[in-house]
DNA sequence: AGATCAGATGAAAGCGCTGTCAACATGAGG
DNA sequence: CCTCATGTTGACAGCGCTTTCATCTGATCT
């Protein structure tokens, strides 16, 4: 079966069946407007019986044209990529768009390699969750001919289009949030260690450096990818060295499901004894109990944004947006998990 | 910048600049060790120097190999494909082969759809998570001339190869568990109501009758997608509508997980008052508090055995597995959120 | 030394489709 | 009745690459 070349079949059979030539048979599928509606029937009709299916290789090829762009994201795991992808869907498809996403995984080397094939393959666009590209990846990129849109931050030297928010200020934000609770010993977790949750973490650390605290000791993170069990374990870890924590900030909302199960699991009220905020505010943190705080993203938006402008150019009027730097924001959803400093902890600080 | 066709660079440019045919060039790039040492050199030379990227387009038309496998997953959103998508890449990369995922969001229109699209690009086997695939699109399937695996489920009749689970059986295996743990008055909770979905709610419901209980007055059903915040809502609904539960069984985890939080909110005690068993055991079930019982599904190794025939077919010798129908099982993992029916509820029944 | 052969290279053909342009009807206008 | 738009259709070339297959070299054998 695998050495069988049955020959699929191709325009030219499709014409023959038809009656008429393939240059017809092609423009009744691509314009049929352009076609008689006699022969565009008898080509339709064809069409059907053979079970054609044109050869999308060869279109792209003689064309120019693939109708594909090309989308690199750095996990499929994650609840954030769901909504980004979704809302890359919603705009992309309905224009006869495909999306090809690919997964680097977090490793800029598995990044090069899949732009590098992905341009291989002619995208009219490509659209990038992240900043953090490398050197090659970025000459790459640049020299493409192609619209490039970099999401999911900002960074001030864009390699083309750029829609986001600041990561580093969401992080500050964040612990701002605790601080203004009245929070000092406040924890933070990190996993993965990529670009864009190191940015969260200096966000943490400059906030609370400016409130003359120091970070280090409530402080966990780890090279692992982060999961809900790793939330638990980190925090664990933070309580057995910094037994007085007030509060604590997790680089991702899974993180601080974890931590909010361990301290069920020993007794720790939340956020009676302990606030908790995460970050991304996924679904479930509006579920949880107590309900999660989080730092809502726009992750829909920034996709849909990106989705839209790259439609503008190679379908509309070509024309680019008038930035090529848009901020989206976040914001603070403060639920259950989050209150002052309680009474308790005043008196255990001193 | 649409309208500039800045003319990319391709191999006859390598050629001409490394002073060799394009033939050789094509070879020294594809086999290279058909080329003299000297000559490779050059070529890499230019290659490097031009930044050539192949046209994998004309490539793929020429060579009729486009090292691309077709992927259709209903969902991105769900935990469950990530380990799927996960092990698909793990076998498929380092054989040099790309999986291209669309998502068909439990839409057979749109699986038809992206099935259609994705056999234009002439991929080298077909991967499906899934057997429920309209008639239209089975046609096409079966007359695209490679391989195709259906995956996640069984059944009785394969469009060519399949590797999964019953997922009726794990159902009923569910269900039967909390039977045998004592209890009668279970609950069960669906979502989405697609056919895979569909058949575990049939395990339940054979299950139920066969004990001779009328699993009618437990069960709350949506087409809703599931999300935990819905897994509360519908066990709030059940519980107002059968007071005396005294257990669940929830379509998947994030249905369980929300219930499971919906017992916290209500100072329902887990399993105290209450057993829980989830489905597919996604990584949270063994964090949270108390750690959720659940119906492990073989999804790494359903897509690993099926990544490794298609690797198998279309690069290796050539040979199909002896069996074009591989049974890989499930397990019931009990964990602390279920156990045998508490007096107090026992009292209760009567 | 002449025949033989493996290895390296290039010329030509063509993968399946679409862009371009010429050819051809058709009916309106003069 | 002839000319000229207007609208349809087809011939041809070519997208960028790889796959024959022929050619040419230099080494090997007798």
């Amino acid at each position: 079966m695998s050495e069988t070349r049955p020959k699929r079949t191709t325009l030219a059979d499709v014409a023959a069946l038809a009656g008429v030539s393939a240059v017809t048979a092609s423009r009744a599928l691509r314009r049929p407007e352009m076609v008689s509606a006699d022969l565009r029937q008898r080509v339709e009709t064809a069409v059907r019986d053979l079970a054609y299916i044109p050869n999308q290789l060869a279109s792209a090829l003689a064309s120019a044209r693939t109708g594909m762009v090309a989308v690199v994201v750095p996990s499929l795991t994650n609840g954030v990529f769901s909504d980004y992808l979704r809302a890359l869907h919603d705009v992309l498809i309905p224009a006869g768009l495909q999306a090809m996403v690919v997964n680097s995984r977090y490793l800029p080397s598995e990044e090069e390699r899949a732009i590098s094939t992905l341009l291989g393959q002619h995208p009219e666009a490509v659209i990038l969750a992240g900043i953090d590209q490398s050197g090659r990846t970025r000459r790459l990129l640049e020299h493409c001919g192609v619209p490039v849109i970099q999401t999911m931050e900002l960074t001030d030297d864009p390699i083309d289009i750029n829609i986001g928010f600041s990561q580093r200020d969401a992080g500050y934000a964040a612990t701002r949030y605790l601080l203004d609770l009245g929070h000092r010993r406040i924890g933070h977790i990190r996993a993965r260690l990529d670009p864009r949750s190191r940015r969260r973490s200096e966000g943490y650390r400059r906030a609370m450096e400016e409130a003359g605290l120091d970070p280090t000791p409530y402080l966990a993170e780890t090279p692992r990818p982060s999961t809900v069990g790793l939330g638990a374990a980190m925090f664990a870890e933070i309580l057995a060295r910094a037994p007085g924590l007030e509060a604590l900030f997790t680089c991702n909302d899974d993180l601080a499901l974890g931590a909010l199960f361990e301290c069920q699991r020993r007794g720790i009220a939340v956020p009676g004894d302990l606030s908790i905020i995460g970050f991304n505010d996924l679904e479930f943190c509006a579920s949880s109990f107590p309900a999660l705080s989080s730092v809502a993203t726009p992750r829909y938006e920034m996709a849909r944004r990106a989705a839209g402008i790259v439609l503008e150019i190679v379908r509309g009027s070509g024309a680019r947006p008038a930035t090529n730097r848009i901020d989206l924001g976040f914001s603070i959803i403060q639920r259950a998990s989050t209150g002052p400093r309680a009474a308790a902890a005043v008196r255990a600080v001193g």
